[in-house]
RNA sequence: GGUGGCAUAGCCAAGUGGUAAGGCAUGGGUCUGCAACACCCUGAUCGCCGGUUCGACUCCGGUUGCCACCUCCA
C-alpha cells in the first residue's frame, strides 16, 4: 500500500486517488525570469521521479505544471535585459525546457502559462466578490482570510501570531486598503504606463500571485485534485492562499495530498538567489559533468529531506552511478557470449525478491534511499551472475531489464556510454593489442598510460581489451 | 517569539523496542604478466542528561546544536 506524507495532516497517509487508476497532480512551476538553480531543479527532479514511479505502478498521471510568466520579477528582468515581459518569459521558459530536458524530466501533460488564463482569473475573482469572500478597494481586490475557516490548517501557523507578524510589515498602501493584515491580494491595480496590465472590472491590473494556480488547477484538473506538490517554502503563503481561494470558490476539498520537497543546502544554508550561494543548471551543464550524475544526485535522496550540495558530494554520487553503469555494461558484454537459454529459477527468484523490496521502499513515501540500496544489491547480483559460466542469456537479460527499469524510474535511462575513439586512440589500441599478443608488456603498459592521458581507461579481460571514458 | 524539521562510522545514509542495511572512501585478500574492473573480508553503540522497560538508536521528559517557514523563494 502506497503511503505518502501529507503536509496537511503531518502524517503518512494511505494513498488512494479519487478515480481508480488515475491521478491528477499539480506541481508549482517556476517564474520564468532567470535560469533555474540546483534547488529549483531538485523540486522538478523529485516530483518527476515520483511521477515515474506512479506511472510504473500503473497509474495514469495527469501532470500539470505551470510557468508564471508575469509579475514584478519578470518586469524587473525585462528592464535589466531590455526585453519585454513576454520576451523574458519566452527566453527563460526555453531555458527551463532545455535544462529539464538534460535532466531527463518528462514534459508535463500540460504546461500552462498564467497569461493564458486572464479571463478565467478575472471570473474567479468576480465570483469570490459575489460570495462576499473578497472586497475591492481602489482597484485592488483582497481576499478576507478571516472569512475562510481553518486558514492556517495547511501551514500549521497560529492565526494570532500570523496576524501580529503581518501587521508589523504592512506597507502604507496596504495599511489603508486591507481590512485585515493577513488578507492577501487577488488583483493588484497597475497604473504605471510602461508596464503590461490587463483590464478588469476593477480597472487595469495584474492577478495576485496565488490566483493562477487555483485557476489552472480548476481549468485543467478539476475542483479536487489528488496531489499538489512544490517546495516546502511554498506551504505558506502560496499554498495556504491557493487552498483558501479554491475551497472558498468551490466549497469542497481542493487537494487530497499535499507533498512538499526539502531544500538543497550549501554549507547548511538554503540555496537561494538572495544569498547568492546558488549554482544554475545552465552553468553546471556547461562543465564536463554527467547530467545523469546530477540527476541521480538529486533523485536518490528522499524528496522531503534536505540535500547538501557540494562538488565533492556530486563527485561521490557520480562514482556510485558509474558502478551501476559498469554492472549494466558488463551484462551486455556477457550476454554477447552467453549461451541462449531461459532465465534460471534462481535468478528469477532473487530478482523477484529484490523487486518486492524495491516496491516496499518506494511505497513508503518514496523512500528512495532504500530503493537505491536495492538497486545496488541488484548490481552486485548482476556482477556475480555475469561472471558465472552457467549464466544464460535469459539470466543476463532479466537482470539488465530490471536495472534499466529501476534506474529509469530515477530518470537514468542512458546506461551505456557511446565512446567515439579518435584515430590516434584507435591506432594506439591496435598497437597495444599487438604488443600484448607478442607479450611485450613493457610497450603495452606504456601505451595504456598514454591512453589514460587521452581520457581512456583500458582494461584487459580474457576476451581482450575493453575501454571506457575516464 | 510561533510553527515544522534535522542530529547514526571519514563522507552519504537505512533502521521507530530485542543486541546497528546499503553505497562511497580506507585497509587486506582473490583474480591479473602488472593494473583496472569484479568478487570476498574489514569500521560506529546511534548529539547530551534523565526516565519507562527484562531490554531503547527506536517510547517519555529535559537539554544542546543546526536548518526552514512566519516577506518573493523549489
Amino acid at each position: 500500500m502506497l503511503q505518502v506524507y501529507n503536509t496537511y495532516s503531518l502524517e503518512k497517509e494511505d494513498f488512494a486517488p479519487q478515480e481508480a487508476g488515475k491521478i491528477t497532480m499539480y506541481l508549482c512551476g517556476p517564474t520564468v525570469y532567470n535560469y533555474i538553480h540546483i534547488g529549483n531543479a531538485r523540486s522538478a527532479v523529485a516530483f518527476d521521479t515520483i511521477r515515474r514511479y506512479l506511472e510504473w505502478r500503473g497509474y495514469e498521471v495527469n501532470f500539470v505544471s505551470n510557468f508564471t510568466d508575469l509579475g514584478d520579477k519578470v518586469i524587473a528582468q525585462g528592464e535589466k535585459e531590455g526585453l519585454t515581459e513576454q520576451e523574458v518569459a519566452d527566453k527563460y521558459a526555453a531555458a527551463f525546457a532545455e535544462d529539464t530536458r538534460q535532466l531527463n524530466i518528462k514534459p508535463a501533460t500540460s504546461r500552462p502559462r498564467a497569461t493564458e488564463y486572464m479571463k478565467e482569473m478575472v471570473e474567479f475573482v468576480e465570483r469570490l466578490l459575489e460570495q462576499g469572500q473578497a472586497y475591492e478597494v481602489n482597484g485592488n481586490v483582497y481576499f478576507s482570510t478571516k472569512k475562510f475557516k481553518n486558514y492556517t490548517a495547511l501551514s500549521h501557523q497560529n492565526m494570532e501570531q500570523l496576524e501580529e507578524n503581518a501587521a508589523g510589515r504592512l506597507g502604507e498602501e496596504d495599511q489603508e486598503d486591507k481590512q485585515d493584515p493577513t488578507d492577501f491580494a487577488l488583483w493588484k491595480s497597475e497604473s504605471r504606463p510602461d508596464v503590461v496590465a490587463w483590464s478588469s472590472p476593477w480597472g487595469p491590473g495584474r492577478p495576485g500571485w496565488h490566483l493562477e494556480c487555483s485557476v489552472m488547477n480548476d481549468q485543467l484538473l478539476g475542483e479536487t485534485i489528488d496531489i499538489h506538490a512544490g517546495g516546502i517554502d511554498l506551504t505558506f503563503p502560496h499554498h495556504t492562499n491557493e487552498l483558501a481561494q479554491s475551497e472558498s470558490y468551490h466549497h469542497r476539498q481542493f487537494v487530497r495530498y499535499w507533498l512538499h520537497n526539502g531544500f538543497v543546502n550549501v554549507n547548511d544554508e538554503k540555496m537561494s538567489k538572495s544569498l547568492g550561494n546558488f549554482v544554475t543548471i545552465h552553468d553546471l551543464l556547461k562543465t564536463d559533468i554527467d547530467p545523469q550524475g546530477l540527476r541521480f544526485f538529486l533523485a536518490k535522496t528522499n524528496y522531503r529531506r534536505a540535500i547538501s550540495y557540494s562538488s565533492d558530494r556530486l563527485d561521490q554520487t557520480q562514482g556510485e552511478l558509474d558502478r551501476l553503469y559498469r554492472a549494466y555494461q558488463g551484462l551486455l558484454d556477457a550476454n554477447a557470449v552467453a549461451p541462449a537459454g531461459q532465465v534460471s529459477e534462481q535468478v528469477q527468484n532473487q530478482v523477484a525478491e529484490l523487486e518486492e523490496s524495491f516496491i516496499e521502499a518506494m511505497d513508503d513515501d518514496f523512500n528512495t534511499e532504500n530503493a537505491v540500496t536495492v538497486i545496488f544489491d541488484l548490481a552486485t547480483l548482476a556482477n556475480k551472475v555475469q561472471n558465472q559460466e552457467t549464466a544464460t542469456q535469459g539470466d543476463l537479460e532479466c537482470l539488465a531489464n530490471r536495472l534499466q527499469t529501476w534506474l529509469g524510474i530515477f530518470g537514468i535511462e542512458q546506461l551505456t556510454k557511446e565512446v567515439v575513439l579518435t584515430p590516434d586512440q584507435e591506432a594506439l589500441l591496435a598497437e597495444r593489442a599487438a604488443a600484448r599478443a607478442a607479450k611485450d608488456f613493457q610497450t603495452s603498459d606504456a601505451i595504456r598510460d598514454q591512453l589514460l592521458i587521452t581520457g581512456l581507461v583500458v582494461r584487459d579481460s580474457p576476451q581482450g581489451q575493453t575501454w571506457e571514458l575516464k
